[in-house]
DNA sequence: GTTGAAACACCCTCAAT
DNA sequence: ATTGAGGGTGTTTCAAC
């Protein structure tokens, strides 16, 4: 049974959920959510924590609210596939505040960002400051009309 | 000005950065780092919870230490295009807990799913259950090789 | 904007069961 | 595993500047 392998259970299970959903949960709601009491729900989120599990907190703050209303995920093909090349690629990606989400893929593309801007102008500045003088093969914009959920929680398999 | 019509300043900012990367640090912390009393850096909060832009905390988990070791982003194109099939489609990716992210999007595929699985194995498994019985005309994924960065801050553009 | 202080809630620990 | 109780810490409010 792989939960025992990984010591824990569905209680466990239930308090992560909880907790991605709402840090700001107090231990005695949290406790009452998961049916054990304020002592016990405490220990396991120590166990959680010390096991490296919990890893912290986070604000969610509302992109909208702040003008970023536009969601696009960036395909991206390179002509170099030198280590030099790649660690410059790397620090214009991380200069752009717009990527917030940034992965080496597999299959036609080579890279992909996520980023949110302000509108399509937004992304066009963007688009601009990321390809200057960096010779890519392609990039294309894949543009979300409607993102139906963002992140949701983390659970083990059962 | 954009920020005068937003009513937000650099040190809105600055607050709304530091509490989307560590929404642990104490008021007091807070405070020293963006060079102000406590008390007025309450309020700031205060203001930006109150005006919905902070919408809450949520807890961080480490998907490695649950076994979640493969992102992936599922392109799907389907052959209809009507509202209940849509709906239908909806309950099922929902119904999907590997799934944490979905958007319907523009170009040559309809919807886009984010993933984290154990393993190809679980992919596999996640595949299985989302295709049968819906219809789509093509899925494909495209598999992360190396997440270099997620869940980095929104910033407002100055 | 600032400091300082008080009221309060919650967290964490401990003791006992 | 549970309850109950205490001390400590941080948050929130308020008064005065």
């Amino acid at each position: 049974m792989r939960s025992k392998s990984q010591n824990f259970d569905e209680i466990d299970n239930k308090l992560l959920a909880l907790l991605q959903q709402d840090a700001d949960l107090s231990q005695r709601d949290l406790a009452d959510r998961v049916g054990l009491s304020q002592n016990a729900c405490w220990r396991r989120m120590s166990r959680l924590t010390e096991a490296g599990i919990l890893k912290g907190r986070r604000a969610v703050v509302d992109g909208a609210a702040l003008g970023l209303d536009l969601t696009v995920f960036i395909m991206i093909r390179t002509r170099h596939h030198d280590d030099s090349w790649a660690r410059r690629f790397r620090a214009r990606i991380e200069a752009q505040p717009e990527i917030i989400e940034f992965h080496r893929i597999g299959g036609e593309w080579d890279y992909m960002a996520k980023a949110v801007t302000q509108g399509m102008a937004g992304y066009d500045a963007l688009y601009k400051r990321l390809i200057i003088g960096m010779d890519l093969e392609r990039v294309t914009g894949v543009f979300s009309m409607e993102p139906i959920f963002e992140g949701r929680p983390l659970v083990a398999p059962g």
